[in-house]
DNA sequence: AGTTTAATGTTGTCTATACAAGTGGTATTA
DNA sequence: TAATACCACTTGTATAGACAACATTAAACT
């Protein structure tokens, strides 16, 4: 039932990547050095090093070590990375602006259906959130999370603005994967509205559902996105 | 220089996969019966394995097996499957229109440029597919193929229509990983018209360049999908 | 019959070790 | 000086084995 040692070792990189002990583009510690600090074999080591490839934290590079994942010209939202991490990395000056919540809510969107199993009749705690970059909105953000064992949530503000930081901090939920879907729509009055476009503009938009290292403990994100100045890309 | 056997037996596997040797849902060979069957430890077939599952080919079942993935009701293409092997994978009546091509081309789309390091001087095979599923045009895909050691390509029928089965089977090549970018755009005149919707509906914008199994190979491709009837899913 | 237990086969995690291969610096050599 | 050889350190690949966790089936027991 405990969490697997080289889960840990990945949070616990992942916490002090995104906390800036390891600066962008600087080295983490090599495979052996980690080896000692978490008492753990090699294997193991990298284990949690390729879970942190595969979300875009780092990169590694044969003969050398591991970096932490250099900026990116378009922000790399396919990619596991929370908004937060993904502006810093991108080395743009991001502001989030909560247009709506956090408020009970009950998930109604038709949209999710085919996302959820049997989840429907929970209660979810409701975000709506405007987020800019250099001061042009770029994207609009719904945001379900089931409200059981979050405490003080609600009443508290992110850790740092960052929501996928604050489960990781306060609750010790970190989110490890995800699954989403994606379609180009004309935008609505509303979401035209939010990021300045013209009515009917083309934006993106993503369905996500987020796997968290909470068994049966999912997010859900409707996202909105104006592409025309950031393109948003992606890596396998 | 020789390719690692993780690799060749992840190739082996997906060409199996691909062919119907092993059918959609069905069970892969247990991990100690691969073991067996290529003289490998568990360790190294582990990784053949999950590399399959990062490309999106096959769904492990702990306590019970691999799956060949099942089929998922919209297009998974940000995976790296390609159109062949998803469409089969999708239950649905899929046709490729080849509009333009083969033919040697040089890379001038301006698009590509920030993908490209400097091979640009070189000779492309090009291609313009459109692509529908039921009878209905979801996609028009431009594709560049460096002219290098491919003899005959041009002259030659893709084996079952498929690009990358091509690739593999003829000249060895694996197509293992991609990087992309997306964004949402209007259709332009050409694209609305082979895609039979309105002039600047929204389409998806898909810049894709593909890594291949050949040290300094790589496939390019711009592709508009129209996303009304189809979502594109992709997941981590 | 219905339930519990045991056995077996599967994937998941982890250890310990070894050698190959890429990188960068230092010392040696021509 | 300039090229070469060597060394130390890094990540990449692979072996061999062990136990845990999960799933399914068969056997044993009410």
């Amino acid at each position: 039932m405990k969490t697997p040692l080289y889960r840990q070792i990945q949070a616990n990189l992942k916490e002090k990547i995104t906390s800036g002990v390891y600066e962008e583009g600087g080295f983490l510690p090599s495979e052996n050095e980690l080896c000692g600090e978490f008492n753990a074999t090699r294997m193991t080591v990298r284990q949690a090093l390729n879970e942190l490839v595969k979300e875009g934290y780092i990169t590694r590079h044969h003969g050398k070590g591991s970096t932490v994942s250099a900026s990116r010209k378009s922000l790399g939202l396919l990619s596991l990375k929370g908004w937060t991490e993904v502006v810093i990395a991108s080395d743009r000056h991001g502001k989030t602006l909560i247009m709506e919540g956090p408020k009970i809510k009950k998930l109604e969107d038709a949209a999710f259906k085919p996302l959820i199993d049997a989840e429907s009749h929970q209660e979810f705690i409701f975000f709506k959130r405007l987020r800019s970059v250099e001061d042009s909105p770029v994207m609009v953000e719904q945001t379900y999370i089931p409200n059981e064992n979050l405490p003080n949530f609600i009443n508290e503000p992110l850790l740092e603005g960052s929501l996928f930081r604050t489960l990781l901090i306060k609750y010790q939920i970190d989110v490890q994967s995800m699954t989403q879907e994606v379609r180009a729509v004309a935008a609505d009055k509303e979401t035209a509205n939010l990021l300045k476009i013209k009515l009917k503009s083309p934006v993106l938009h993503l369905l996500r559902k987020y796997k968290t290292s909470i068994d049966g403990f999912f997010l859900y994100s409707s996202i909105y996105c104006n592409t025309e100045k950031f393109a948003i890309s992606s890596f396998n």
